[in-house]
DNA sequence: GAGCACTGC
């Protein structure tokens, strides 16, 4: 390890890069290109409607009649919001409710009614009976005297769609024009809230659901619309958005062009118990900001709600008041004249109390001075509505869960009446396809008196079609037994489902630092992981969970998911906040701090990429790697691809785009049709190794004008992959179009020279991804002298060839290069620099 | 002669 990299880790300690020099105007059609594109993923089969099967009680006769019209379906997004239920859980909200300034019966009342506004209306007792509205008032007047409030909000509450709805009328939130400091120029900043999603379909849903509450058209349809949404590859925004549903890249992708967010008035970021990398990353940009003396803003607050299911209120409330620096400038005195009052509201929740985390701080709220400079963080406890679960453990430790699944589904299905499904949590396909077999087997002996089952297995890489079964319903006296992997977890929503199969574990990708490989491990999950399984059969009727494993052993459980931030490779998230003007890693507020080792090794890479110069700072390559949506290796292979020798961005690009999404070529079972896919592909296969076989493919499929769907079919290629790598070809083009790294091209033949360009292109990004062979005809890596075989999935299988690059380390049942080419060695030396 | 949970720009 070279000094210099521990210089990165300490030195330089500018917290956040000013942009008060700049002033880009923030609009991410320039990125994702601005043609709005429907995707298959969500179309109006998934798009969240009111149930027709929403169980009736007394007082719901009414609600039912308001979903006439509209598309039952079966599917909810998991961020599909949760009203019908709700209502049927026999509660009613007996506090007067706070009226909305966004109600859409004002807004209705003031013009004839829209069919759009008629909607609104019928919703809108719907929303006012949401656990959360009981709370509006108590966010509406924490989020007035203070920057940053906790919600914790459980299933069923309404939080998602309710709270930007809830906020978007106060007055805080409203464009205002600001001098910056060292800018003469005036710009304008907030009257936007931004809320935060880890998932592209769960921001959709939501921006859909929240427009028709409101009563106004969705997106870029219609300049009267007041919500939107910005995720990867669809942008459907226009200048008067007012709430803006987006991913949580996409808010980072925002944050290169406009470190200070000044578009927005308020972050909301949802699903903060997910702890992917980049809700991490959010976290720890929005305690900059609001830490900071806001120049950036002209003074104006960027106010912050974290949004979350589980109670971490401790963690997440000190991890927002350290290192919070009151702002002399922060707030504009007239805003926050407001009819505050204080008995009916503190700063510090009743839960928080049961923590034992309310400390002096909370004590003090009297008025606005002392709030000021103590409590910087208001939080909020919102309960949710679940039917209740009852669990069942095993008495003894399981030794096979697919055994185990099996009987306890025949058990379930002989002794509990209809209806009600079974939802099985399995590890992956593998065991939901063994399961699937035995199922159907064991049914083919039951009595015809009892009702038939329906195995559906359910996993991401099933084909579309496949999943959407699912979600029909089951035919008469039939129950479905959804045999699923995490998908159902978070993901994908099932109706129906009354009982759990829960086997306790899930399948996790670990990087381990010290080899730079990635394993995927079948792990024991967490508790909460376990809880949100559980909650899976609660959400229409009461339900029951069996878990095949003892009580001890979810006591063992670990409590929470480890957060990916500290399982993962870093180099992506460090090139992230270089680009955001976060020069000292050590010092950024993590939630988890990763490992020094992780980030070391990370920045170690990027420095070996040219990302970094030799103190720490991002360079100009870095830069342009941070703008690409892809990872950092990949990256600099399309950076290199524009260098005058090298000339082959647009068949970079093609490469690229298969290799940044899942595997092209279809996995085929039986030998026969093995054969049969060889033969098909043998025009694509090209002995250079995958990568140029890949450029084959693309360039192959994009010719073909007639019927591509035809053409993968025949080619055995995955149609629905092909469409992926089409987007993300599209989109690269795009950017690389705009820095003018590339002109219209037309496909060239495929020359022995252009292959070679290709792969000493890859090598800029991939050098230390490369093995030699050895004389007992095994590979060992150049960099750490490991043993790694290629993978039976590529072209290269089984061949010995001088050295290979590889596109992945993997380990499974053993160390296996992915996606692999042949090299020269003198090539790899060059990459190397040795 | 293997087999891959799930997201995201």
């Amino acid at each position: 390890m070279p000094e210099r990299v521990h210089k990165y880790l300490d030195g330089g300690s500018k917290p956040m890069k000013s942009a008060t020099t700049r002033d880009i105007e923030v609009t991410t059609d320039r990125l994702s290109g601005s043609k709005k594109r429907k995707r298959e993923d969500v179309d109006d089969n998934l798009s969240v409607r009111p149930r027709s099967n929403a169980p009736s009680s007394g007082s719901l006769a009414s609600v039912e009649g308001l979903s006439k019209g509209f598309k039952p379906t079966n599917l909810t997004s998991a961020k599909g919001y949760e009203p019908q239920h709700q209502l049927t859980n026999g509660s009613t909200t007996k506090q007067s409710l706070p009226k909305s300034r966004l109600s859409p019966n004002s807004l209705a009342n003031q013009s004839v009614q829209s069919p759009l506004k008629a909607r609104a209306n019928a919703l809108w007792p719907l929303r006012k009976a949401l656990p959360v509205w009981s709370r509006a008032s108590e966010i509406r007047q924490g989020l007035r005297i203070k920057d940053i409030m906790l919600l914790v909000g459980e299933t069923g509450s309404g939080k998602s769609t309710q709270v930007p709805q809830i906020l978007a009328g106060e007055p805080w939130c409203k464009s205002r024009p600001v001098t910056l400091e060292n800018a003469k120029q005036t710009v304008n900043v907030g009257g936007c809230i931004a809320i935060t999603e880890p998932r592209r379909v769960a921001a959709i849903t939501l921006a859909r659901r929240v427009a028709e509450e409101m009563g106004t058209p969705l997106g870029a349809s219609s300049p009267a619309s007041r919500v939107g949404y910005s995720v990867r590859f669809d942008n459907s925004t226009s200048p008067c958005t007012k709430i803006k549903f987006l991913t949580e890249g996409m808010l980072l992708q925002e944050m290169l062009l406009d470190p200070w967010l000044k578009q927005y008035s308020a972050v909301i970021v949802d699903e903060v118990h997910e702890r992917g990398v980049n809700v991490d990353l959010v976290l720890g940009f929005m305690r900059n900001i609001a830490a900071g003396r806001l120049e950036g803003r002209g003074g104006i607050p960027l106010k912050v709600a974290v949004m979350s299911a589980t109670a971490e209120m401790e963690r997440l409330g000190s991890f927002f008041e350290e290192g919070y620096v009151p702002s002399s400038n922060g707030v504009d005195p007239e805003e926050n004249e407001s009819d505050v009052s204080e008995s009916e509201w503190s700063g510090i929740s009743s839960s928080d109390e049961e923590h034992g985390t309310a400390d002096s701080k909370g004590k003090h709220i009297n008025g606005k001075q002392a709030e000021k400079s103590c409590a910087h963080v208001a939080t909020c406890h919102i309960e949710g509505r679940q039917f209740p679960v009852t669990i069942n453990y095993t008495p003894e430790p399981v030794q096979d869960f697919v055994d185990a699944a099996l009987r306890t589904t025949f058990k379930i299905h002989y002794q509990e009446p209809m209806p009600g499904d079974i939802l099985v949590f399995l590890t992956g396909q593998e065991t939901v396809e063994s399961l699937e077999s035995l199922v159907n087997e064991y049914a083919l002996g039951m009595s015809r008196d009892v009702p038939k089952m329906l195995v559906l297995p359910l996993f991401a890489a099933l084909p579309q079609a496949a999943q959407q079964r699912v979600f029909q319903p089951a035919p008469p006296r039939t129950r479905k037994i959804i045999l699923a992997t995490n998908i159902a977890e978070t993901s994908v929503t099932v109706s129906g489902v009354r009982f759990i199969i829960d086997c306790g574990k899930a399948k996790i990708k670990q990087f381990r630092t010290r080899i730079g490989l990635d394993s995927l491990l079948v792990k024991p999950i967490s508790k909460s992981a376990a809880i949100q399984r559980k909650g899976r059969a609660g959400r229409e009727a009461p339900g029951q969970c069996y878990r095949l494993y003892t009580e001890q052993s979810y006591l063992d459980l670990e409590p929470r998911n480890t957060p990916e931030i500290l399982r993962s490779d870093l180099s992506h998230a460090i090139l992230t906040m270089k680009a955001r003007g976060v020069d000292d890693i050590i010092n950024f507020p993590f939630l988890d701090h990763p490992p020094r080792e992780a980030l070391e090794k990370a920045l170690m890479q990027l420095f070996q990429l040219g990302a970094l110069t030799d103190t720490g700072t991002i360079s100009e390559i870095g830069q342009q790697m941070a703008k690409l949506p892809l990872t950092v290796s990949l990256g600099r292979v399309l950076i290199a691809a524009a260098e005058p020798e090298l000339d082959c961005v647009s068949e970079v690009i093609d490469i690229i785009s298969c290799l940044s999404v899942e595997n092209i070529f279809l996995n085929l079972t039986s030998e026969e049709k093995k054969e049969e896919a060889q033969s098909a592909r043998r025009e694509l296969y090209r002995r250079e190794g995958d990568h140029l076989t890949l450029l084959m493919t693309v360039q192959a499929y994009a010719a073909e004008n007639a019927d591509r769907k035809a053409w993968a079919e025949r080619h055995f290629v995955s149609h629905r992959a092909m469409q992926a790598v089409m987007d993300v070809r599209k989109q690269l083009r795009a950017q690389c179009q705009q820095s003018k790294s590339l002109k219209g091209e037309k496909p060239r033949q495929i020359t022995p020279e252009l292959a070679t360009s290709l792969l000493k292109c890859f090598l800029k990004g991939f050098a230390t991804n490369s093995a030699r062979l050895m004389p007992d005809g095994s590979y060992k890596t150049i960099v750490g002298n490991q043993t790694v075989a290629i993978h039976p999935s590529s072209g290269l299988f089984g061949k010995k060839v001088e050295a290979i690059m590889y596109n992945e380390f993997v380990f499974t049942t053993k160390s296996y290069a992915r996606g692999v080419s042949t090299v020269q060695m003198d090539w790899i030396g060059g990459a190397l620099g040795i």
